[in-house]
DNA sequence: ACCTTACTGCGTATGCTATACACAGAGGTA
DNA sequence: TACCTCTGTGTATAGCATACGCAGTAAGGT
């Protein structure tokens, strides 16, 4: 692989697509990229996205924490190689789905990865998806609707769809629950507390309903709620095509 | 109002609220909740939610930082705050429309909202929305859906489906087009660069059909693609609920 | 064999951050 | 008047990302 101008390539993209002219000159690497971002993963894993520091990683490697820095330009760059390797690769797909059922198993899969790695969450959106695996998923999921009648714009901007309300749904649902099992209850009590009947009726009638209670109580059956929702209006334009 | 013991409300909730026994022994205070919080606006706008720090914000203000702390228990609370401000209250809602109509209005306030400030969304989540504004918001979207026969919870779900992707969307976009108007063209070009024809046919063909690049050129009509599946989606549940 | 060159990991230093704590003064109440 | 509580402030601490310079290391060219 040539060399890449840097001015085209951010440089941690390159780094982690492993296009890089390794010369070969000076001593040999005592660690390597992988090591730093399982490093990474283990300080999330242990102590959540804050305890993720260039000190704390170094620590973890057992390496000073300046060294971090020839193999990472920024604390940012290493984030979100962290990111794409919390996702990991996208399961492999089950042969001979239609789009609906592919999709509803890529969603599926993409709860479960935020759900494994809750933090991913937190790490502020810096740009498009440009790394390996979330290219791979992009990739699964765009397969997905190759038998559909859809524009290429139309599919990109599904599956951005989807993906996006996963990853809002995963959000709200781990915020909710974060701090214990009857944190959801707790929340209702203070929205009682707080709350008109007059200057809110709706809100105060859908709390009244149970609404607020019994949303998150088992989460899996609003996930698919919304989730059927999205599908639905997706189909409706796939009928629309063909 | 009554006291409020401490165990049940955040602090921070209960003060933007209003709720706080104000026995006004002390010497008068020299500044006030909202003042504090507007200067955190101003830093956000002028030079983004990365320089909102207690020190900026207290100088903006003309106090010492540590002043900053009686009104604001940490700064997490002072983002929460700013974050519901930027918000601001929903527009009124135009008088007899159906809920399709009312909540595509809706999805477009809430759009325009975040374009204002788009900081906004780098603010972690941090539980479940509590905040007069935020509330308020909840409000108007719920109240669009009073005459479908949709249950309680169901109107929940749709409306966090909703305000999910817009969010969802809006981040995206800002992401792309934020450092210039031709980063999206830089974007294509990198993923050109990058992406292998045969492990990747699915997005190559998309980027062949330039629908990477055409995506975010004129950014609302994808935005309202996306919001016409979603609303699509809830239209066919409102026909098998009626 | 030797020098050059590029690359490694490291130690130090800088300037920033949030916030704990103690204190002085203000303005009510008893 | 004495007191009590709430105010704003100054100082101090611990942590953070990272710029910079240095010493050592290995390969390429001569």
């Amino acid at each position: 692989m040539g060399k890449i101008e840097e001015s085209e390539i951010p440089v941690g993209i390159a780094v982690a697509w492993g296009l890089r002219d390794r010369p070969g000159k000076g001593p040999k690497p005592a660690l390597s990229l992988p090591r730093i971002v399982q490093a990474g993963l283990d300080v999330a894993r242990a102590d959540g996205l804050a305890a993720v520091s260039m000190a704390r990683v170094a620590k973890e490697v057992g390496v000073s924490t300046m060294a971090l820095y020839r193999y990472v330009a920024a604390k940012d760059v290493l984030l979100e190689l962290m990111q794409d390797a919390a996702y990991g690769p996208p399961p492999e797909a089950t042969a001979d789905q239609d789009w609906r059922a592919g999709l509803t198993e890529w969603s599926w899969a993409i709860l479960h990865a935020i759900r494994r790695h809750p933090w991913v969450l937190q790490i502020p959106v810096s740009g498009a998806p440009l790394l390996p695996n979330q290219i791979t998923w992009l990739e699964r999921g765009l397969t997905c609707l190759s038998g559909t009648g859809l524009a290429e714009s139309e599919k990109l901007s599904v599956v951005m769809l989807l993906s996006g309300y996963v990853r809002q749904w995963a959000g709200l649902s781990i915020a909710v629950g974060a701090a214990g099992p009857d944190q959801a209850a707790r929340y209702a009590k203070t929205l009682a507390r707080v709350i008109d009947p007059v200057r809110f009726p709706a809100v105060s009638a859908a709390m009244a309903a149970g609404a607020v209670n019994d949303e998150w109580d088992d989460g899996d059956t609003e996930f698919v709620f919304g989730l059927d929702r999205v599908l639905d209006g997706i189909a409706a334009l796939t009928h629309a095509r063909s």
